[in-house]
RNA sequence: GCGCCCGUAGCUCAUCCGGAUAGAGCAUCGGCCUUCUAAGCCGAGGGUAGCAGGUUCGAGUCCUGCCGGGCGCGCCA
C-alpha cells in the first residue's frame, strides 16, 4: 500500500517538475507513514513541508498543488491537507477490507516477503565459552539472535545460524584442571581447590562421570602436582597459581590423558549448552570450533594475509597488527612472544572464514562488554581486502537480575549465577523468550525475577496467547452451536463491518507486514512483541464490545473472517518469536 | 583520563532511520461476568523526555557541553 501511495505522489511531483514548479521530481524524498490519529486518515506524507523552501511556496500551498496532480486511484477514498502541510490519505473500503482476504489466502505466508531476495546472511550469536552453563545474560543474546534470524528469514533472506565454540585457550585449560581437581577429590586426594578455578556444581558432575568411566586412571598425588607451583591467594598470585597447575597437569598426565580430561569438560559443556538452547527453541545450522581454525591452518593463513597487506610488524618479540591504520585506538598483538596466537588471531581467521564462505551479510551478536573489539575486527577485515560494511556487529546490553529488589551478581567463576535453565523452569520458555525480546538490544534489561516468577498472569505474553486462544474458542463454540462458517459469504459481507473497533482491527492487521519488514531492516525484533500486544488489545476490545456469533449469518461470517485473520496474524507473529500459540488456555 | 551504550509517568519500557495532542504494561483508584473463556474490557489520576545551549517550518529523536548510571580500555577469552 505504501509503495502504491509513493507511486501516486511520484507522478504528481513529476508533473510539477515538468511544469517548472520543482527543479527535480524528488522521488526518493517521498516518505509515507502510518497516521497515529484516526481523524487524519490512514497514511500521511510530509513532502510538501520538506520541499516548501525549494519550491518557494508555503507548505500548504505546495501541498494543494501536489494534491491537484495526484492521479485517481480506486484504493484511495480521499486526500486531505492538514496541519502545517501534511497530505493525508484515507483508504477506500476495498483497499482497507482487502487485507482480510489477503491474510486468509496466504495464511502463514502473510507477513513474509522477498525483500531479502534470497541473499545469504549468517547470524552468529551466543557463542559463550563452553566453560560453564549458560546464564540469564546469555539467554538474552540467544533470544535476540534467534528472533533476528527468524525475522530475516521471514523477509526472504537465506539465513544460517552459527555458534562459535571457544574450545581453545586458557579458560578451557582452567576448566580442565578444575574438573581434574574435583576428580582427584573423588579419588580420595586431599586437594586445595584453586581460587581461580571453576567452583560450580556442574564441574563436580563432569568429574564424577569421568571417574565412573576411567576409574583412577588420572589420579596423581596432590603433593606431586604442587611441585614448583606458585602459591595461590591470599599469599600468592591466583593467576600464576592456576597457570602453574595447568603446566603440571600437562606434564603429569601426559598429552593423551590431558586431552581426555580436557575433552570431557569441553564435550559435557558444549552438549549441555546445545541441549539448553534447543529446549529454548534456539537451534543452529553450525557449531564452529575455534580449535579447528588452528588445525586447518586458517589462523596461519590469516596472519600471512595480514603480513602480505603490509600492516604487520614485530615489537618486543611479538607480532603486531597495525589496526591504528584503520582507526583503532591502538595496535594489537596477533602472535605472542611465546609464538602462540592470541584470541584475536583466531577471530581474524574466523572472520576470514566467514567471508570466504561467501555470505552477502554477516551479523555478529555480541555482549556489550565486547564493544571495544569491533574496530580491530573491522580493521583486520579491511586489511585482508574485504568489505567491512558486510559485517554488522549488534551489541546486546547486559541483563541485570533483580531479586527482592536487589541486584544479583553473576559470576561463572563463583558458581553463584542464575542459569538460563533455571530461569526457563521458573517462567517457562514462552515468557522467557518474550521478555528478552521485548526490549531493543541497546537497552539495558532489568530482569525482575520476583515479577517473572510470581503470578504468571503478569507476563505480557499471556495477554497475546489469550487473544489467540479466545478466537479458537469462538470457533469451537460455533461448532458447538451447530453453526458453520462460510468464508466466501463473509468475504462478500466485509463491507458491513463498519464499527470503530472493526476499522481499527483492519488497520492494525494491515500493518503486520510493515512491522516484520521494519524489524528485519533495523535489526529490531522487539517491534514484533509490541505490535502483537497492540493487535491483541484491539482484538480483546472488539471481543468485549461485539458478539461474533450473531443470528445474522452474513454479518456473523464477516466477523468470523475478521477474527480468523486476526488469529492468523497472532499465530504468525508468535511463531516468528518462537512462542507457542495455544488453542485453549 | 579516553571510548561505546543508556537517561521518557511511582516502577519497567514504546514512540515506525525529524512530524500533528509523547503512548502502553505494572502499581493506585472507580466501574463491567445470566450473554462467544474476566489470563479480558471501560474509565480516572500521574510528564519541564537528566540539565543547558544549537540546527530546523518542526526535536524525546540530529549536533555540542555538562550531570548521572552501565560497560570497556591485557602478549585473558
Amino acid at each position: 500500500m505504501k509503495t502504491h501511495l509513493v507511486e501516486l505522489l511520484a507522478q504528481a511531483l513529476s508533473r510539477l517538475h515538468v511544469a517548472g514548479v520543482l527543479s527535480s521530481d524528488y522521488r526518493e524524498h517521498i516518505a509515507i507513514e502510518r497516521v497515529r490519529e484516526k481523524a487524519h486518515g490512514d497514511f500521511a506524507c510530509n513532502i510538501a513541508m520538506r520541499l516548501a523552501k525549494e519550491a518557494r511556496r508555503k507548505p500548504r500551498e505546495l501541498a494543494e498543488q501536489i494534491v491537484a496532480n495526484i492521479p485517481a486511484s480506486n484504493r484511495v477514498a480521499s486526500v486531505a491537507i492538514a496541519g502545517p502541510g501534511f497530505i493525508n490519505f484515507t483508504l477506500s473500503a476495498t483497499a482497507s477490507l482487502g487485507v482480510v482476504a489477503d491474510i486468509l489466502s496466504k495464511g502463514r505466508d502473510f507477513g513474509r516477503s522477498t525483500l531479502g531476495a534470497g541473499r545469504r546472511v549468517q547470524v552468529e550469536f551466543v557463542s559463550a565459552n563452553p566453560n560453564g552453563p549458560l546464564h540469564v545474560g546469555h539467554g538474552r543474546g540467544a533470544a535476540y539472535g534467534s528472533v533476528l534470524a527468524s525475522v530475516l528469514a521471514e523477509v526472504g533472506y537465506k539465513v544460517e545460524r552459527e555458534y562459535y565454540v571457544n574450545d581453545a585457550g586458557r579458560q578451557m585449560d582452567i576448566l580442565c584442571v578444575s574438573v581434574w581437581f574435583r576428580y582427584l577429590e573423588l579419588a580420595g586426594e586431599h586437594v586445595k581447590f584453586p581460587v581461580n578455578g571453576y567452583k560450580g556444581e556442574y564441574v563436580r558432575g563432569i568429574a564424577a562421570s569421568l571417574r565412573e568411566k576411567h576409574g583412577d586412571e588420572f589420579r596423581r598425588p596432590f603433593a606431586d602436582i604442587m611441585q614448583g607451583v606458585p602459591a595461590d591467594e591470599p599469599e600468592g598470585d591466583k593467576d600464576a597459581h592456576v597457570d602453574g597447575i595447568i603446566v603440571q597437569a600437562k606434564k603429569l598426565l601426559g598429552k593423551p590423558a590431558y586431552r581426555s580430561v580436557f575433552g570431557a569438560g569441553l564435550h559435557a559443556m558444549r552438549e549441555d549448552i546445545r541441549e539448553d538452547l534447543a529446549e529454548f527453541g534456539v537451534n543452529y545450522e553450525e557449531w564452529f570450533s575455534e580449535l579447528s581454525l588452528t588445525e586447518s591452518g586458517a589462523v596461519q593463513r590469516a596472519i600471512e594475509r595480514l603480513q602480505a597487506s603490509g600492516h604487520m610488524y614485530e615489537k618486543d618479540g611479538a607480532q603486531w597488527f597495525r589496526s591504528t591504520d584503520f582507526g583503532d585506538e591502538k595496535d594489537r598483538v596477533v602472535v605472542r612472544e611465546n609464538g602462540q596466537g592470541t584470541y584475536f588471531a583466531s577471530d581474524i581467521a574466523y572472520h576470514m572464514n566467514k567471508y570466504e564462505r561467501g555470505y552477502d551479510r554477516v551479523i555478529d551478536v555480541w555482549g556489550a562488554d565486547h564493544h571495544g573489539y569491533v574496530p580491530r575486527v573491522k580493521a583486520a577485515i579491511q586489511a585482508m581486502g574485504y568489505d567491512p560494511a558486510k559485517l554488522e556487529v549488534m551489541l546486546v546490553q547486559f541483563a541485570i537480575l533483580y531479586k527482592g529488589g536487589e541486584r544479583m551478581q553473576m559470576s561463572t567463576r563463583s558458581g553463584e549465577f542464575v542459569t538460563l535453565r533455571e530461569l526457563r523452569q521458573e517462567v517457562g520458555n514462552d515468557a522467557a523468550r518474550f521478555f528478552y525480546v521485548m526490549r531493543k538490544c541497546e537497552q539495558h534489561l532489568d530482569f525482575d525475577l520476583d515479577l517473572a516468577t510470581s503470578k504468571s498472569s503478569e507476563n505480557p505474553v499471556y495477554y497475546i496467547q489469550y487473544a489467540h486462544a479466545r478466537v479458537c474458542s469462538v470457533f469451537r463454540e460455533l461448532k458447538e452451536k451447530g453453526m458453520s462458517h462460510d468464508v466466501a459469504r463473509g468475504e462478500a459481507n466485509l463491507v458491513r463491518l463498519t464499527a470503530e473497533h472493526e476499522h481499527t482491527l483492519f488497520a492494525t492487521l494491515a500493518r503486520y507486514p510493515e512491522v516484520v519488514e521494519a524489524a528485519a531492516t533495523l535489526f529490531e525484533p522487539h517491534q514484533i512483541p509490541h505490535y502483537l500486544r497492540e493487535l491483541a488489545n484491539d482484538f480483546h476490545t472488539y471481543y468485549n464490545a461485539h458478539k461474533f456469533l450473531v443470528e445474522d449469518e452474513a454479518l456473523r461470517d464477516a466477523r468470523l473472517n475478521l477474527i480468523s485473520a486476526t488469529r492468523h496474524v497472532l499465530h504468525n507473529g508468535l511463531s516468528v518469536l518462537g512462542v507457542s500459540a495455544p488453542e485453549a488456555m
